[in-house]
DNA sequence: CGACACTTTGAAGACGATCAACGCCGGTGG
DNA sequence: CCACCGGCGTTGATCGTCTTCAAAGTGTCG
């Protein structure tokens, strides 16, 4: 059932990528499949990490308490992220973020022994390991550039494209995944801001009424989001997203 | 001569942890101790990863270009700090960020083969590499926030604790061992804030006067900065900083 | 001495946060 | 069935902080 699907598409991500099959069937054994349910807390800031997930499906939440008693959301992880591996190889072994689920959720669920002693046995795994590590480092890197140079409209933007590629959504209209709080949250600002920000957007070519977002101009968007960003001629994403627009217009065409 | 000292000091960093002295002794080997002068520049962003670096001594900085076309300064590097292994093991193998010597610097050089290798035949090596580069992930998640929730007030005090920490001077009083266009740059504000800023810190216990600094209410301080960092209490170098600024109040009594 | 990099100071402006009020909707309980 | 409530989102007004532009001061090095 569920578990055949699941070692489907897990047995591809990157994490396991040049080991042998055999291998990964029998390194994936030691997973356990959980379910769980929308509010559910997996960990909280401060645990010793017990264990390693891979999110089969669903979106879980990564977020920390600030000094003046609100929650600021770090990240929002989706199907096939990783969760655990930088908490458990960092000094002290604990959680650095608490972690909630935010739409029900499938994970892959490891004992963290398993992680270390897969890292010990197989210099593929940890050479992949390294990689994942270091993506997630780069990226933090970048959002804080982001953070610093992007306005909010720019912000919003670029977090709107990252979503429509990721989940493969349709540019010319599709509906927001998450509550509006929550976003704002991921991108560090209010959701007052928000809020006003989202209609500033429809000179840039992106209307948003409701939880519907349709990018209505891709000439404009495009441009906006390109000029906000450094890094957008090496950004995958980016990149991504002007070929789901181009094939938008071809269509058209 | 150089050598000696250098390899003395380099074998005791994490990186090395755990493996035997020999084996130590064997990867030393392929290190090359070179000394670059001031403004020189290491490597350019974009640039394939040839190689991987430990600072013996000195500074270097990493910064990119943003959009706008000037520099930000993402980090600071002095003693015993590595550079080169995250660029390295993300995917596409090319350095993420411009790299300049700040201060005349001698740096231990590896070929990056010998990185890989290393990590191949050592599981320590790789568990340590995975550690290291955790660490500096969970920085950045950390310096992001810092940045959302700290005035630059904060910012500029949480600074100067931690190069007092890691030069360790004499909080009484220092010079500050960079020119302050720098140090705006890596607190990511303009001159002439940080310049503002300076003025404003007298009354929580920070004088400034020239690049002298001196930390003349500890109290003030400590309190200052505690409730500005929301893992203050976790925090390495805050509770170092607590311990110079105590020794330096027994030493009075 | 003059050129140039670095730093400081002033005044104006932009942007986002904050505080406050209200509309909308779904659910619960009388 | 309706009234009330709480979560969520929007809108308005105000405020503080940092940036920006401009100018002048300080220091060093040829």
């Amino acid at each position: 059932m569920k578990t055949a699907i699941s070692t489907g598409s897990v047995r591809d991500i990157p994490l396991f990528a040049g080991l042998p099959e055999e291998v990964k069937d029998e390194l994936l054994k030691a997973g356990r499949l959980v379910k769980f349910p929308k509010g559910k807390v997996i960990f909280a800031i401060g645990e010793k990490v017990t264990h390693f997930y891979i999110i089969i499906e669903g979106a879980i939440k990564l977020f920390r308490d600030t000094a003046d008693g609100y929650e600021k959301t770090t990240d929002i992880l989706t199907t096939s992220h990783t969760i655990g591996e930088r908490d458990f190889f960092h000094p002290g072994h604990v959680y650095n973020t608490n972690a909630e689920i935010v739409n029900e959720a499938t994970v892959l669920e490891f004992p963290i022994s398993w992680l270390k002693n897969t890292a010990q046995k197989h210099s593929v795994f940890a050479l992949n390991l390294l990689s994942l590590i270091s993506e997630y480092e780069y990226m933090a890197e970048l959002e804080a550039e982001h953070q610093a140079n992007m306005s909010s409209a720019q912000m919003v933007a670029c977090f709107l494209q990252r979503i429509c590629v990721i989940h493969d959504y349709n540019p010319g209209e599709f509906e927001l995944p998450y509550n509006k709080s929550l976003i704002a949250s991921r991108l560090g600002m209010e959701v007052e801001t928000f809020s006003r920000t989202l209609s500033t957007l429809r000179e840039n070519g992106i209307t948003v009424s409701g939880n519907k977002v349709r990018i209505h101009n891709a000439e404009a968007f495009d441009e906006f989001v390109c000029d906000a960003c450094s890094v957008a001629e090496d950004c995958a994403t980016h990149k991504a997203m002007q070929k789901k627009l181009f094939n938008a217009s071809e269509k058209l065409a």
